[in-house]
DNA sequence: TGTACATCAGTGAACGCGCGTTCACTGATGTAC
DNA sequence: TGTACATCAGTGAACGCGCGTTCACTGATGTAC
């Protein structure tokens, strides 16, 4: 690898720091190529050879937005199935209790740590943006994460599948698709199910974040982990 | 009334409804004075003998969303509640799924048929702009709809109070804190039950309608009215 | 009822700003022989 | 190992744009006597 080509994969990864910089300062609508140009002490046109517009520059930053809370799921997970290997004598439902609460916190406490990031993916559309198809895998990939609980979940018996739900076809058609990600163990209503917990989650952490619940709770933790609580009995059945 | 008073007026709702109209194209960033003023063919200077700035104008699009979703909640909820005193012999339990559904039902539609204002006042802030207190009155009155239908459906007997849940003193003081508004009839085991499916409604909404079920979900319609049904087991026990 | 003055709506020009993007350029880095 | 040429990074000027807001103005509407 030529110098040049180290140079060029640092100052393409340093041009993507400082726009997220400027987005947990400004915003998504405010970001601007020519401010993150001055914040390098480049030439606004310099940027050009790196990103080919503004952009291809939001891309990149909703990808690596996306991709930083699956990975912060997947580690959580990961931690937390690490920590109950270590202990004997869990019960399958405890040890879905723990994972779960481990996602759920996992996505707050990235979403606290990253309020703009967030905004960004999960919040309102960006006008005039329209998301290329190179966002779709790591939108997914939270999703995912969540998605392999589900399927532990049912296998070691701490789900309970509870009665087939009477569903119409579009809808039926729809989770037979998503099953195709989990496997067919997985049945219709725990994936509705959890479907539910996770638009609550995102609902609890939009309203948190962005105000709505001013004035009314101020021990956001406690509500969390109740919800999250309310979320696991929901889950298992 | 002299007519200069009434034209006034009148203009004052055309800036306000040329101001939705581009908001509805264009999104909360890109709402511009200019263009406002030009879609009325005046200059854009004689917008300032209306709106002293662009943020009151902004203000001004917010209460009057908010306002919009409030009067969606009571429309629906008074409707479902004539219909259902029509009819004898409907017990509680059934009374207040109905009116829940025609609540939850009414926010989705309204979001529905205006995605952008329900962008503005739910999804991400707009960066920069600072809510003044004007909009705290109306950002309250949906959520204060849905507190009715709590009091009723516990004063009917719909709701089952459940045992007390065991709270950290900090969330038990902001639970007793909603409670002077819906009244000590009210536990706070149900506010909390409340609080969680009030989430999962905005969570659901927002994922609909910034495409985060995008490719996973066509037939949302029924996907709601199974989330909406799940929602009212938790609300009655 | 008519006149004199005050109020107010809308105009048009201007200020100062920041933006994304293009383009011809120069000097440094890399490659082939 | 040294030279000749090709590639590429970053510059600086420029284009064209739209924005929010201010201000002195003129002509119409309202008010007091």
């Amino acid at each position: 690898m030529t110098a040049r080509a180290r140079a060029r994969a640092e100052l393409t990864r340093e041009i993507l720091e400082a726009a997220r910089r400027q987005l947990a300062e400004v915003g998504a609508a405010g970001l601007s190529l020519r401010a993150v140009a001055r914040e390098l002490g480049l030439v606004s046109s310099a940027l050009y050879r790196y990103y080919p517009s503004r952009d291809e520059l939001l891309t990149a930053l909703i990808i690596e937005a996306y991709d930083a809370v699956g990975a912060a799921v997947e580690q959580a997970d990961g931690r937390v199935r690490a920590d109950v290997a270590s202990v004997a004598g869990d019960d399958a439902r405890a040890v879905f209790d723990r994972r779960w609460r481990g996602v759920a916190g996992a996505v707050r406490a990235w979403a606290r740590a990253h309020p703009n990031e967030y905004a960004l993916i999960y919040g309102s559309p960006v006008p005039g943006y329209a998301a290329p198809t190179d966002t779709i895998a790591p939108a997914a990939r939270p999703a995912l994460g969540f998605l392999a609980l589900l399927v532990d979940g049912v296998a070691t018996g701490a789900i309970e599948p509870g009665p087939d739900p009477v569903l119409p076809p579009a809808l039926a058609g729809d989770l037979a698709a998503l099953r195709e990600q989990t496997g067919p163990a997985v049945p219709e209503g725990v994936l509705l199910r959890a479907l539910y917990v996770w638009t609550q989650l995102f609902g609890f952490i939009s309203f948190e974040l962005f105000g709505h619940l001013h004035n009314v709770i101020t021990d956001f933790d406690a509500l969390f982990d109740h919800h999250v609580a309310a979320s696991t009995a929901l889950l298992l059945e």
